[in-house]
DNA sequence: CTGACACCTGAATCATACGTCAGGTTAGAC
DNA sequence: GTCTAACCTGACGTATGATTCAGGTGTCAG
């Protein structure tokens, strides 16, 4: 069974399956990334594999559970010194792009979730949602309210991230979002947060 | 090579094994949907597959193109007798979350298509993309001015509707958006889209 | 009835790749 | 120097499944 490195040789040889991972699977996609395509890019046998994870699935599992965290602590990191909620979310969404930009793998990786691992996909989501509420809760409690259902408003500006990054930052030439679509998006954000009223 | 029906015969044995891919594509993946599994469910020999499709991924695509077309005469048509911009939006996204729970398929072969046929991705959310476009052309011809790039408001609205049907019509029991989500998604929306100065 | 065309069949071929295993190597403790 | 736990190796057993093919069957015009 896949067994927990005992020492450093062990622990980098583990790194680099994981990252030999991302980029096999990103590359080439659950199905057509065998064990052997991985393990050769890490430059390890394909026993050694076996050693560190159970099974293909378990080290795709591994890296959705890996990227989900890299990419929210990114997002976090990048919106902590905001002074508002506007500021925020700027920051957050600028920061998800970078990622993006940095990690094309996240987006292919996780489109192969749906089939590949479905616990694994809908973790990834909660948990970005997760964040966005957050957001949203501290901005109530620094006392601007928010006349829309937090779970809702989360799940659109993800919605709304998940495409503009994949139209402008995987499918356009320059791999990042421009100012104009970016300022577009903030002000179509700002106003719809804003004026909840009926 | 594929063939196409020459009687009505063979069109009817295609259609069942489009309709018979709808299916298993939808429930295993394009994977683990084998052409023998498609086959038995469509009640056909093995042989009478490669008839009508070159290949398995042929049959993918064309199900993508099918469904791609379906799901926008279905957002079209409902929102065709809508009055003004705001309740085609409106009637637009009903149709598309209605869509979405007869046809869960949809999701889930778009999904897949990332790593199947990245052509057939893109042109499916280019596509629909092209449908909100015309939208807001006409609203525009009629007077109402809306000051967002209409590409960036079209990739938005679309990145809307995907993630608040994956979550509430795929995810949730009752397999359909709750009133008081779509109230809030479509007050979100109308602000954002009405004041778009800065 | 019969020819001809369209249509259908499913076993066989062939390639791919997951996971195992029997045995080799490394490195640090004593 | 030697022992040992941890680590590494890559060929092999086995399963799976896309595609082919040689030989049927349905059907309709004349």
């Amino acid at each position: 069974m896949s067994l927990t490195p005992k020492t450093d040789r062990g622990t980098q040889t583990k790194e680099k399956l994981l990252l030999a991972a991302e980029r096999v699977f990103a590359d080439l996609g659950y199905q057509d990334a065998s064990v052997a395509k991985i393990t050769n890019h890490a430059g390890v046998g394909q026993g050694t594999f076996y050693l560190y994870f159970g099974s293909k699935l378990e080290i795709f599992e591994e890296l959705v559970y890996d990227l989900n965290r890299r990419v929210r602590r990114a997002m976090s990191e990048g919106a902590e010194n905001a002074s508002n909620r506007i500021e925020r979310e700027r920051a957050g969404f600028k920061a998800f792009f970078k990622f993006t930009a940095e990690h094309p793998a996240l987006y292919r990786i996780i489109r192969q979730a749906e089939f590949v691992s479905p616990r694994a996909l809908r973790h990834h989501y909660s948990k970005i949602v997760e964040g966005y509420q957050d957001g949203i809760a501290q901005a109530e409690e620094e006392g601007e309210f928010i006349e829309l259902d937090p779970e809702v408003a989360s799940w659109m500006l993800m919605g709304i991230g998940e495409l503009i990054g994949m139209r402008w930052v995987l499918w356009s030439e320059d791999g990042e979002v421009p100012d104009e679509v970016f300022d577009n998006m903030m002000r179509f954000i700002e106003s719809g947060l804003q004026r909840g009223e009926k």
